[in-house]
RNA sequence: CGGGGUGUAGCGUAGUGGCUAGCGCACCUGCUUUGGGAGCAGGGGAUCGCAGGUUCGAGUCCUGUCACCCCGACCA
């Protein structure tokens, strides 16, 4: 059956909504698809439902091919399970908490990877019951401090999310490859741009996971590539360190006064004016070495200091800093210097009065790090450790010693990829999939082992990977829209072919809904706009509005036997006789 | 949690302490109109976010509070 707009539960809204500001999330809101029910929290009307629907069927079919097996979990759990992996603390204020009548504890579930896990554990209990992949399409709920963007990121959404059930690690590699693959199926018949980006796997297990990100404008993650190929999430890039140059033909470091220069910019101004360079040339932000104090937080609370010396022309990125600590990373504050005054605040380096300083200086025990670019043997313009004092020529590897590397200094378009495939550009992406090998994280919390060959227990090796299927619907409506509304792609369009009716003749209303027939003979689904009374300018901006990729319009030109067929994307319009209008649309 | 902003009908908005809170869209009735958001006439719909205060009188001023939006922090 079509679907008639003179009755469909649908009414487009002129003006845009105050509360969106991104484009995707006032069309979705203009042309009746979704509806704002709280704060990253929508109703699905009519329209909505059936883009989510094509989505989800996608999804469906090609979670099938990869041999995956669809199951359905409550989205309302108990916190045991949670409890046992930690997440119920770990999670914080994200999740929805809730308590029943008896007040025991209940959660919205933000992710399943336990209640999956115990699913496992309850049915099978041997090697060769795997592998195994299961998934579901499942409402999740994270109370995000801030939600964003309309369906880009809510408290409520929809992800699929899969496991993976290996008995060794080379089973999980072929699930986890199984799973990328379908991912690449998916979105390209969603037709959606997607970039395959390294990502940080986490502190612990140091497993792999990859992310899909959508290019965009709007999206919340950044991410690195270059022309070559490398593609990495920027908490994920890790440069190797810079091979040792030769530093026999430079002076001895040597200490100046240099007053009021507490700043990059003011040392790089003091430099200039009042020391010679060796060789000549000018110095830049780039020949001093900033030494950074962070405060590194653990879960538990306990915090220690570290201090990273980078050159000074960057920063500290404090998404890639959390991402190589493991733990939350802060600025080092007013406290933390009163209790370590060896440490002298914008004239902070790694010697004292010739000596190694930092980390050797037992009594402050502060690791000192360095960022991979500071190749041994370089030499650097850098603090003394001194109120109002810098050194020059300070030679790594000759004055100083370092405990280790941190790379976390931000990256800069035109850096070099890690891998040597040139340089790298910096963009900006929606996440739309992520994959990610889990180990034995969560079987071993949960017990989840299975008897091998020779009769032993083993724990079994997961994967998880994750789609979000409400978010793609939001990021298709982004990347496909021009300013009179969206222009769905055929495979997610809520229906085939939008029939226009436009004028007061009985007799164009008769031939819409013959054609509206036939086509949905031929298999193709319609929506036809049959309001009466409707001034075609209407039908026209509403057409516009919903976006379905082809307009079939019946209107003036039925005098001659001509209907028009309306290409919403390139806005070419084209007459064709009545009897052809079919056979056209189907091609 | 920090910074900024906004709360008036379903949506968009106007409203110097002073009459019955105004307009456009949408909605209802009638007539006319029908290829780019029609015209005319008539109509329904608002406890002006909430609470308290000042005042003869508060949408408007004051205090408090709540909600939402944006930026940041945060976010397998």
């Amino acid at each position: 059956m079509p679907i008639r707009l003179s009755t469909l539960f649908f009414r487009s809204l002129r003006e845009d909504p105050v509360e969106a500001d991104v484009n995707s999330h006032k069309l979705l809101l203009r042309a009746s698809y979704i509806r704002r029910a709280a704060p990253g929290i929508y109703s699905w009307l009519p329209l909505g439902l059936m883009v989510l629907d094509k989505i989800e069927t996608i999804v469906r079919e090609e979670m099938a091919n990869a041999g995956a097996q669809e199951v359905h979990f409550p989205a309302l759990l108990p916190k045991e399970p949670y409890e046992e992996t930690g997440r119920w603390e770990e999670y914080g204020d994200n999740i929805f908490r809730l308590q029943d009548r008896k007040k025991a504890d209940y959660l919205l579930a933000p992710t399943h990877e336990e209640v999956f896990t115990l699913l496992v554990k309850d049915l099978y209990s041997s090697y060769k019951d795997l592998p195994l992949q299961l998934y579901q399409i499942q409402t999740k709920y994270r109370d995000e401090a801030r939600p964003r963007a309309g369906l880009l990121r809510g408290r409520e959404f929809i992800m699929k999310d899969a496991y993976s059930f290996d008995v060794d690690d080379a089973g999980l590699e072929i699930s986890y490859q199984s799973q990328r693959d379908a991912y690449e199926r998916v979105f390209q018949r969603l037709g959606l741009e997607y970039v395959i980006c390294a990502a940080d796997a986490g502190a612990m297990g140091g497993s792999k996971s990859e992310e899909f990100l959508a290019p965009s404008e709007i999206g919340e993650d950044t991410f690195v590539r270059s022309q070559a190929g490398f593609a990495a999430n920027v908490e994920a890039v890790r440069f190797t360190p810079s091979e040792k140059i030769d530093s026999s033909n430079i002076p001895a470091a040597e200490v100046h006064d240099s007053p009021n220069t507490p700043t990059i910019a003011t040392l790089v101004d003091f430099a200039n004016k009042n020391v010679s360079r060796h060789p000549d040339g000018e110095f830049t932000a780039a020949d001093t070495l900033k030494n950074v104090v962070l405060k590194l937080v653990n879960p538990d609370g306990k915090t220690r200091l570290v201090v990273v010396g980078l050159p000074g022309d960057r920063d500290v990125d404090q998404k890639r800093a959390e991402a190589w600590f493991g733990v939350d990373v802060e600025q080092a504050e007013a406290e933390d210097f009163e209790k370590h005054p060896g440490l002298v605040k914008g004239y902070i380096g790694p010697t004292k009065n010739g000596k190694q300083f930092l980390g050797l200086e037992a009594e402050s025990k502060i690791e000192y790090l360095l960022d991979p670019r500071v190749a041994e043997g370089s030499h650097w313009v850098t603090g003394a450790n001194e109120d109002q004092k810098h050194v020059f020529n300070l030679v790594y590897g000759r004055d100083f010693q370092a405990d280790g590397i941190a790379d976390i200094a931000n990256i800069m378009a035109g850096d070099p990829a890690p891998d040597g495939s040139g340089e790298l550009e910096l963009a900006r992406g929606i996440e739309i999939g992520h994959v990610f090998q889990l180990g034995r994280k969560y079987a071993e919390a949960l017990g989840l082992k299975v008897l091998d060959e020779n009769g032993k227990l083993v724990t079994v090796t997961m994967g998880s990977y994750g789609i979000g299927v409400t978010r793609i619907m939001a990021v298709l409506a982004e990347e496909n829209q021009d300013e009179k509304g969206l222009i769905w792609p055929e495979s997610v369009s809520p229906a085939d072919v939008h029939v226009l009716a436009a004028g007061k003749d009985e007799k164009v209303f008769e031939v819409a809904e013959k054609l509206t027939a036939d086509l949905e003979a031929s298999g193709k689904t319609v929506l036809i706009d049959d309001r009466p009374k409707l001034s075609p300018g209407v039908k026209f901006a509403d057409a516009e509005l919903i976006g379905i990729p082809k307009i079939l319009i019946i209107g003036k030109g039925l005098a001659d036997g001509e209907v028009e067929i309306w290409d919403r994307a390139t806005n070419n319009r084209q007459s064709v006789g009545v009897e052809s209008a079919v056979e056209q649309l189907l091609s």
